[in-house]
DNA sequence: TCTTGACATAGAGTTTACTCTACATTGTAT
DNA sequence: ATACAATGTAGAGTAAACTCTATGTCAAGA
């Protein structure tokens, strides 16, 4: 299938212009029909898709550009991209294993106002 | 104890002009000496500390600001102070999921790229 | 006393990632 | 054929969170 760039914004939950942004930072290149229109691809949907996880996961714009430079590239950079994709693990590992940290002590915190709320209430009897 | 400017941006970890710019915004409201310097406090470690896990855990600073609007005025607005921290580990809890899901896809990315890279290998024997 | 370094304020500048505006062109329904 | 909605480009504007600059004050060591 191919899909217009008002379907794909659609399709992907990404707006008109962020989706033409991202093709002027280098992200992502449709294809053009005989009138200059965008025609996106599923192969494109997949992408995006991916881009989207990466831009979750704090990778800035900048390194998903990179990303798809070696992407566009082909198969001489795989090893190259397999690097990058193991070395966002890592961060992304630790990302978890800090907002776990937080979870936590959000939680300990929580329950001492727990507690407070209940220690105030008792003194106002 | 008490601090400068200086020996609290080294012991937090933020910069001097970070400090400003939060004070600036509202988030922490150190005591002044006698010649207007600031004296952040042990206290103001804590409180900071606990800043730096809202905004590790994506709280903007607008959000934060009334947070520390609500601890100034002291009890009366402990339970809407726990109100905001339930929500927030509402929030918490989703983006682990969230992360969680991203590190599974990631994972078998990583997984497909190993595989491609040993096919490509043969490939060319 | 003099100098130097830390601190003060006010406001300008930067970075990232969009988001919008202006204006021209094209595709489609009547 | 005409209107109008979608699309195109170029560039300006926005929001968040810093980060830096200019200029002035003050306190402690040589």
């Amino acid at each position: 299938m191919e899909y217009s760039i008002g379907d794909f914004s659609k399709l992907t939950g990404l707006g008109i212009h962020t989706l033409r942004y991202y093709e002027h930072e280098g992200l992502i290149a449709p294809e053009r029909n005989a009138s200059n229109r965008r025609c996106y691809s599923d192969k494109d949907l997949t992408w995006i898709e991916f881009i989207k996880r990466l831009k979750d996961t704090r990778m800035p714009i900048k390194e998903i550009r990179h990303y798809a430079e070696l992407r566009a590239a082909g198969d001489p950079t795989l090893s190259e991209r397999m690097e990058m994709l193991v070395q966002h693990r890592q961060a992304l590992n630790e990302q978890i294993a800090q907002l776990q940290e937080h979870k936590t002590k959000l939680d300990e915190k929580i329950e001492f106002y727990r507690k407070e709320i209940e220690r105030v209430n008792n003194t106002n009897l």
